[in-house]
DNA sequence: TACGTGATCACG
DNA sequence: GTGATCACGTAA
């Protein structure tokens, strides 16, 4: 069943993280439907300097300011797209970064749009999920209780001890604010977006 | 380890 | 306007 606006209205963004770990990721672009159940996510928060709402709001980031529940897609490096799911109350700009999937429906359309043949590391990594899923920045505040982009709970429950966290990847310019330990991954998952350590 | 790639943002 | 920068991915 779909996620519901409170899931993603709440206050603290690590545990609403944690929990959107063993959820299901589902796109439904051009009447081709994907999803993939969620094995990585990184967590940001606009009082820390990793977020891009960390300096206030602009264009890009202005989705992040609003309620919970809605979908962040920018451009990153110029070529890949990267979802994130906006948390928290309005003004609060949480977000959520997916970074990995395990692919469950509509792998056939998955491979097309990655043009290859084989479903190995095909959604590992965000820039390659959001490719996978057809999501990209037309996509950008599109409210995720509606039917293009929205997370299910298919009762996937994964233990407090199954969960590994880490510190997140690719924003040393973030200074301290780096080594918080925000990147969660399920133990052991073969579908992350680096070999586990 | 190197770099493509182009939107974005902070300057003026 | 302009230039530095960037929440990656791939090749080597």
């Amino acid at each position: 069943m779909k996620l519901a606006k409170s899931f993603f209205i709440r206050e603290n963004v690590t545990v609403i993280a944690r929990q959107l770990l063993g959820k299901v990721l589902v796109s439904n672009i051009n009447n081709q439907i994907t999803s993939g159940m969620i094995v990585e996510v990184e967590a940001y928060s606009w009082k820390e300097r990793g977020s891009h709402a960390f300096k206030g709001m602009t264009k890009r980031n202005e989705v992040m300011f609003d309620t919970g529940g809605y979908a962040y897609v920018y451009l990153c490096y110029g070529v890949h797209e990267m979802f994130n799911v906006v948390t928290n109350e309005k003004g609060k700009a949480d977000a959520i970064l997916i970074r990995a999937l395990e692919p469950l429906f509509g792998i056939e359309t998955m491979l097309n749009r990655m043009n290859t043949d084989s479903p190995i590391r095909i959604t590992s990594g965000p820039g390659k999920l959001a490719r996978a899923m057809a999501i990209d920045r037309k996509l950008n505040g599109e409210d995720l209780m509606m039917n293009k982009i929205w997370i299910e709970d298919q009762g996937i429950k994964i233990e407090r001890s199954e969960i590994v966290s880490s510190a997140r990847i690719g924003i040393d310019y973030a200074g301290e604010d780096a080594l918080l330990p925000w990147r969660f991954t399920i133990k052991g998952n073969k579908w992350m977006s680096k070999p586990s350590t």
